[in-house]
DNA sequence: CGATTCTTTGAAAACAGTCAATCTGTGTGG
DNA sequence: CCACACAGATTGACTGTTTTCAAAGAATCG
């Protein structure tokens, strides 16, 4: 499990061994089942976690039940409720795996510790949320300008690994449109 | 002009004098009239600006000619293409003044040896766009799952002090809505 | 005061959402 | 291995909302 981020920070970093080491010393190993939760509305998210292999998926719930998906965390790739974890506050979301997965933690405090002491790792960080950035203005872009077939279509082309993966209502959930004008537009598509 | 930057950054650091009048040496005030341009579609976003008075917009135009609000900068705020900025490639968004502005603008080497020189300035840099992602999330949140009513009514209750100077229409193309359905909201609010 | 910009409105059309039912494929437990 | 339950996808009928387009008032600015 450590393995696969090992690789993943080792292309992406010039890390040295003694650096991976103290990472490792302080990770959280986790296997997570299909459908077991890693963050419930309302607790704390106490860590930043790197998905090794499967697929997360970060929700927040209305007060009518409905689900709002904010973000598909699929393998190498990080996740974590970013405001509850870095003041401590109760997270108003919920994460939870949308298939077997397996998962790396580390708690804020050892996590800035790593911070403190690693400038690579802590270089690599920022320049991660940096980059975050930019995909966050873009989807905002896109969900007050573009259609629901262009966000469908944006989708699929942005996230086609993701998108082979999870329901369709999911992706729905996802682009902030119902069911049912989904199933339209790929129907429309078919005819075409 | 300067002064109400410095202001505005004491309160948030404890820059020395010396740092500040670096940071001053290197800055470029700039006045824009309304409804002049600071970046067109097309240009590389070469500034990090700074409002010191005023209220500029950053918005994307589509194809056929509809405009998007991705954000609104009023006094004592940043602003900049992120992307453009930091990877020098054109940007897809334009930036104007929807008043009388006065800003102050950095270039990106200007900026990257302030960074380099000040960790003051950087520290609050950094804790500057963390706290921006928790916004956009949030805003991400807000447009998928809200109806047009609750986005209005967010609208107001987080940016009061910009809903008071901009036209609905804008107010709408932020929110992603039409003008129409904004005046319906309205009308109904009015006579409850 | 005239010109421009902004807001509201009406009517019609397009669109998306709800609800309920159906169909499908999957997978689990007996 | 089969039957059954379950989750997912699609569909139809209906409803309700939003958009579009155009036009008319209202407000603002020079």
């Amino acid at each position: 499990m450590f393995a696969e981020f090992e690789t993943f920070i080792r292309e992406r970093t010039d890390l040295s061994d003694a650096d991976i080491e103290v990472i490792r010393s302080l990770a959280i190993e986790k296997i997570v089942r299909k459908k077991e939760s890693l963050l419930h509305a309302g607790e704390v998210c106490r860590y930043k976690m790197f998905v090794s292999k499967g697929l997360l998926r970060t929700f927040c719930t209305k007060e009518d039940g409905s689900d709002y998906i904010l973000q598909f965390s699929p393998e190498n790739s990080w996740t974590t409720d970013p405001e509850s974890f870095d003041k401590l506050i109760p997270s108003v979301c919920n994460i939870d795996a949308l298939e077997y997965s397996e998962v790396i933690m580390w708690t804020k405090e050892d996590f800035n510790y790593l911070f403190a002491n690693i400038p690579g790792l802590k270089a690599y960080t920022q320049k991660l949320i940096v980059q975050n950035m930019y995909v966050v203005r873009q989807r905002v872009l896109s969900v007050i300008s573009s259609t629901p077939e262009e966000k469908y279509d944006e989708f699929i082309k942005n996230y086609p690994n993701v998108f082979a993966r999870v329901p369709l209502h999911m992706v729905a959930s996802y682009l902030g449109v119902s069911t049912k004008t989904l199933s339209r537009i790929r129907h429309a598509q078919l005819v075409r």
